[in-house]
DNA sequence: AATTCGTACAACCGCAGGGGT
DNA sequence: CACCCCTGCGGTTGTACGAAT
């Protein structure tokens, strides 16, 4: 394989010739480790030449930022994690590095891929745009609901103690428009799930609902305060009403959802019976 | 069993922005 | 100020693999 001179930064044709691409070898993999144990991160190019890969800086960057990096989460993405991912995609849009601050250990490439291969994936059954108003509210009305579901599920059923999910609706609730949620609590370098009762609030959940919504992030689990998505004002709108159309002519539970883990509802029924 | 198709995810590409000279 | 280099971001592509036919 020939790398392109545009892609190479300062390499001269020798080294594009001798330059590799493509999945990387284990060996390769090893080597990369080792030179940054050793000398550290950074200064991508210059460590491509010193630690005798053959690849671009561009190449080691990605490797070990989104595979190699000893803190990298590797596996599937929890329900926990998925709502974090539509409830911030709702803010800041393709912002997928921005997005994965706030998701320690997972990388924007691997939010990106989810969110292509997921989510946009039901935009397309749906026929509708992954970027409009309708589709953040099938989003709101039928996701939302099903993967909080699952976070209650598996709440109770991973945890015997009184931190699994827990109505808190004795709690002071949140009037009026919601305030931001103190996204710092989930820096990069904290984990979300590790402080106790860190409060979460999702404002574009709250939106959807006549009251608002927060959660209680506690002992690795969230708490629902409350959401009724069966109140939601917008859904009165005309741009909804639309949606509700394409929704009566979606079957949601059809074998092509129900397959996909993104919407299997298989566990939940299975709860509610 | 062979082929086709769809999905997931790793990797690549172009571009923009920042810092140094 | 202009240029170069490096880094990081977001979009896109390539490919391995499992499911379906």
């Amino acid at each position: 394989m020939r790398v392109s001179k545009k892609m190479t930064g300062s390499c001269n044709e020798q080294q594009i010739d001798e330059l590799r691409r493509g999945p990387w070898t284990l060996d390769e993999d090893n080597l990369l480790i080792h030179y940054i144990t050793c000398h550290g991160e950074g200064r991508w190019n210059s460590l491509a030449k010193s630690s005798g890969l053959k690849r671009t800086g561009k190449s080691c960057r990605l490797r070990w930022l989104n595979y190699l990096k000893p803190d990298v989460k590797h596996g599937n993405l929890t329900p926990q994690e998925q709502l974090l991912i539509l409830e911030l995609h709702s803010k800041w849009g393709n912002r997928w590095s921005k997005i994965a601050q706030n998701l320690p250990g997972r990388t924007d490439n691997e939010i990106k891929n989810y969110w292509r291969t997921k989510v946009q994936k039901q935009a397309r059954h749906l026929k509708i745009d992954s970027n409009s108003k309708v589709f953040v509210e099938a989003l709101r009305q039928f996701l939302v609901p099903r993967l909080l579901e699952k976070v209650e599920f598996s709440s109770s059923s991973s945890s015997s103690s009184s931190s699994t999910l827990k109505n808190l609706n004795s709690q002071p609730q949140v009037k009026g428009k919601v305030k931001e949620a103190p996204l710092e609590n989930m820096s990069s370098n904290s984990n979300i799930y590790s402080s106790n009762s860190k409060r979460i609030v999702f404002p574009y959940l709250a939106e959807s609902s006549l009251q608002s919504n927060a959660y209680f992030v506690e002992n690795n689990n969230f708490d629902i305060m409350s959401f009724n998505h069966s109140n939601t004002p917008e859904f009165r709108t005309n741009d909804t009403s639309a949606l509700e159309f394409q929704m009566a002519e979606v079957d949601w539970m059809s074998q092509d959802l129900v397959d996909d883990t993104f919407w299997n509802m298989d566990e939940l029924w299975q709860f509610k019976k």
